[in-house]
DNA sequence: GTTGAGCGTT
């Protein structure tokens, strides 16, 4: 299992396109695009998860710093979620 | 616009 991370994402882009891209590669297992909890607007960025290792690295090299809507996107393996269970207005 | 909650009053 490969957790990834796709950054400067075309804002018209949606989670099945998101998860189309990558299937294109590989299975994916769930994909998730972020965006904004009340407007509903993309916050350009999104995650997918992929069961096979060597699919999610192709996937990831294949769709990496890919022209995309005259940008270059980011793909790479996610960071782990930070915790923010405890509430939003620490600091 | 770049690393994930949710959207209600404990």
């Amino acid at each position: 299992m490969v957790n990834i991370y796709a950054g400067n994402l075309a804002f018209n882009m949606t989670e099945a396109d998101l998860r189309n891209m990558f299937e294109a590669h590989g299975k994916v297992d769930r994909a998730s695009l972020v965006k904004d909890s009340m407007s509903g607007d993309s916050k350009g960025f999104g995650f997918v998860e992929m069961p096979n290792d060597k699919e999610a690295k192709a996937a990831i090299a294949a769709l990496n710093d890919m022209d995309t809507q005259g940008r270059k996107m980011t793909v790479n393996e996610a960071k782990p979620k930070a915790d923010r269970s405890e509430g939003r207005d620490r600091y």
